[in-house]
DNA sequence: TTTCGTTATGTTTGTATATATATAACGATT
DNA sequence: AATCGTTATATATATACAAACATAACGAAA
C-alpha cells in the first residue's frame, strides 16, 4: 500500500556506458564459469549480447575489465582481471548504499 | 576524460510506477500549459503516449494528481491539483540529493 | 594435422514498443 | 442546436531492439 522508490545507477566513461546492473551482472558471472558464452547463458542472454556488452565494457574502461583467449585448451575462456573484480565490488557498494539513502528520502513522499 | 555517475529514479505504488523523470516532466508541461494535448506538443510525445502515461499516474496514486475535464469552454483541460504540485516538488528534491549523494561516491571508481 | 570449444562476427527473423491515424464523446459558449 | 478544442480510445503502421541462426578464426593438445 505505501509507495516505493527504486533506482537505477550506471557508469559513464566519455559518453560511453561502463558498467551498469546487468554489465555487473554479466562480470560476475564471467567469473564463476570462466567463459563468455557460459555467462551468457547462466543470465539468459544471447551470447551475442553478451559479447557486444563484454566489448563495450573493455572499450569503455580506462584499464582492461577482462582477459580473453580465443583457441587453445577448452576453446579459450574469459577471466576478469584485478581491475574487473575490484569494479563489481566498488559498483556494489555504491549501489546498495544508494538505495539506502533513497529509503531515508521517501518519506518525503509518503508525508504529503 | 574521467568517469561520470548517472541514475534514474522512480516511485511505485503497488507494483505500477508513479513517478519517474518522464512522468515528472509531463506533469510540469500540463502545469505550463493548462492541457494535456499541448503538454504532450511541447514535449514531443505522442498524445496517446501522454494520455496512458498520465493514466496510469491516477490510477497508482493514493490522491488525484490532475483533475481533468472534457468538453466545454476552450475544450477542456487539464491541470494539477495541489498534491501533484507538492509530488513533482519531492520528486525534483530527492532526485537532486541523490545526484549529489552518488558524486560523493564515484571517488570509489576513480581510485581503483 | 585433426579435433575441440571457445571467441568473434554477420545476417536474418521475431517481438515489443512507439508513432501515426482516425473517431467518438463531451459540454460551455455562441 | 451548432461550434470548438479538448479528453478518451481503438486500430493500423513503423521503428527499434532482442533473439536466433550461421559461420569463420583461433590455438593448445592429442
Amino acid at each position: 500500500m505505501d509507495y516505493k522508490i527504486k533506482s537505477r545507477i550506471w557508469i559513464e566513461s566519455e559518453n560511453n556506458v561502463l558498467l551498469g546492473e546487468g554489465r555487473v551482472q554479466l562480470l560476475k558471472a564471467i567469473n564463476e564459469t570462466g567463459s563468455l558464452s557460459k555467462a551468457a547463458k547462466s543470465i539468459n542472454i544471447s551470447y551475442k549480447k553478451a559479447w557486444g556488452l563484454l566489448d563495450s565494457i573493455n572499450k569503455s574502461a580506462k584499464k582492461p575489465v577482462t582477459i580473453n583467449s580465443v583457441g587453445g585448451k577448452g576453446g579459450g575462456g574469459a577471466e576478469l582481471t584485478d581491475y574487473g573484480k575490484a569494479l563489481i565490488l566498488a559498483f556494489d557498494d555504491i549501489n546498495k548504499n544508494c538505495w539506502e539513502f533513497l529509503d531515508t528520502q521517501l518519506e518525503k513522499i509518503e508525508s504529503l
